[in-house]
DNA sequence: AGGATATACTTGAGCAGGCAAAGAATGGTA
DNA sequence: TACCATTCTTTGCCTGCTCAAGTATATCCT
């Protein structure tokens, strides 16, 4: 790191608009997202992160810990997502504390179903101001704010819980 | 579900990761200027916007735009820094449909103070993680997000209603 | 073994902010 | 002048999330 210097001057005024600027984007995402298929931002990255797990499903805590939400609050995101029919609670054989999230069969085709409409709208709302290769950029640069972490698996596999 | 068109292959991820970044970016600086300040970043925002305007007031509604709150979001939030004495309200002369948002002197030492450590926690985060070139890059990218309006000044000045 | 400590998750209370509807003032328009 | 549409703001109700506690289970240490 080079000079241990201030921020650029602009600094806090960019950091204002690009907070103005996020806000608008993931709340119009949100809204249609919302508006046409019944899902959160949230419950959309959850049922993503899952369908791409292996086998689909993911301790909980990584889970929280991949969209940022407290423990609490995936308790509850995912209390919806299990209403609705999309996931299931598993079991994990060797750590009684362990709760698996599971992507339903119906999870994967809700999934595939908003997963149209959404990315139309992001390539509408967000693409449009950015070419590819700033796009990737900005993923990766912002990417680094966030610790990636991998999520264990289960050596016995999840065991679906059935009520 | 893999190719439908036009968007890269790898947005869906961008996007994600980009939500991740923006996520913990903003919520760790809202932590800290809580914990410091018992300001919220959008609390703080609001108090920067009408430092800056002249004579340190703004319509509600303008104030609402730029900080892409809802008209309601605004009323209590600003209900919030009310109570806290940091903005007062003012009436427009000519049109006794406004209400403005008036910063008083404890709301400017208020943000003064609050924007030290704010500044210093903006550099943490960024320049502990990003060199020069790609802070400078981050700032061109992110200020494209940003749209700007102007607002409104009322003709008689605003009057503090003292109540 | 038996307690201390850590980990995984849930629950209750509370808060910020959205949406929709209501209240209040203004500006046409006839 | 009376009326209607518009604009600015507030209020009620609801959701999504956080924080602080609480309950299990697991692991480590003597």
């Amino acid at each position: 790191m080079t000079s241990r210097q201030a921020l650029p001057a602009g600094a806090l005024t960019a950091w204002a608009s690009y907070l103005r600027g996020h806000a608008a984007l993931s709340r119009a995402l949100n809204a249609r997202l919302v508006a046409e298929h019944g899902l959160t931002l949230n419950d959309y990255e959850v049922l993503l992160l899952l369908s791409r797990a292996p086998d689909g499903y993911l301790k909980r805590v990584d889970l929280a810990q991949r969209v940022l939400l407290t423990p609490s609050g995936i308790t509850r995101l995912l209390g919806g997502l299990e209403s609705a029919g999309y996931v299931e609670k598993g079991s994990c054989p060797t750590d009684a504390r362990v709760t698996y999230a599971v992507v339903t069969e119906v999870g994967l085709a809700k999934l595939a179903e908003a997963t149209e409409t959404h990315l139309a709208d992001l390539e509408e709302l967000f693409v449009t101001r950015f070419d590819e290769s700033e796009l990737a950029l900005l993923a990766e640069l912002l990417g680094r704010l966030a610790g990636d972490s991998e999520g264990e698996h289960c050596p016995g596999g999840a065991r679906a819980r059935n009520t």
